[in-house]
DNA sequence: TAAAGTAGTTTATTTTATAAACCAAATTTT
DNA sequence: AAAATTTGGTTTATAAAATAAACTACTTTA
């Protein structure tokens, strides 16, 4: 009948990083910040279990001489993704 | 661009409840818990939870001689639950 | 060189989700 | 008919999550 929701996609902050992710062939700290709206901490955090789940990659780089993290979508987290929306749709469609 | 997930709906088991109760004229706890897989502590959370936000009334009554719990889904609730589908079409919809 | 800004991380706190333990009444078993 | 079990829940305790505040380290500006 309904679907499990994979709790590490049924969050709103992780939803959407994982939402702009899969549109972007990449993108950084800062980007994700805005887009989102998350105060830095939270998004720090949010990333870190999208990484350590294997759902996206991270790079810790500079531009110039700035600290750079950039983030991007695995296929693993794709394929996540893929499901989650599937699972969802099982609560919300009638 | 993302819009907001209400807290109270984005619950896998509280999205569970409204969602049956949004096809049905009204239904009891134990059909709910058949349904959802829940156990009786946590949808008796949940459903205070609902009850209390106005999503859902709740009727405590006997069936012979054994309690009943009916639920059911109230205007309010309707709505709110067509909101979280919109905003939740937010992040998974391309 | 002092103040302010940038790009984050770590830590602490509040909220949630969930299950375990419990309760009262009804039913079944012996 | 007494004891054990089941039914239909509620309350309480615990683990996990979300989030912001505080902090770090470096850079730029005044």
């Amino acid at each position: 009948m309904f679907k499990e929701l994979n709790p590490l996609l049924h969050s709103e902050l992780r939803l959407a990083v994982m939402s702009i992710l899969l549109s972007v062939e990449s993108a950084d700290f800062v980007y994700l910040k805005e887009l989102t709206g998350a105060t830095a901490g939270n998004l720090s955090v949010q990333i870190d279990k999208l990484q350590k789940a294997g759902y996206i990659s991270v790079e810790k780089g500079f531009k110039g001489k700035m600290p750079r993290t950039t983030c991007s979508i695995t296929q693993e987290g794709v394929a996540a993704f893929e499901e989650y929306v599937e699972a969802i749709k099982s609560y919300i469609i009638k």
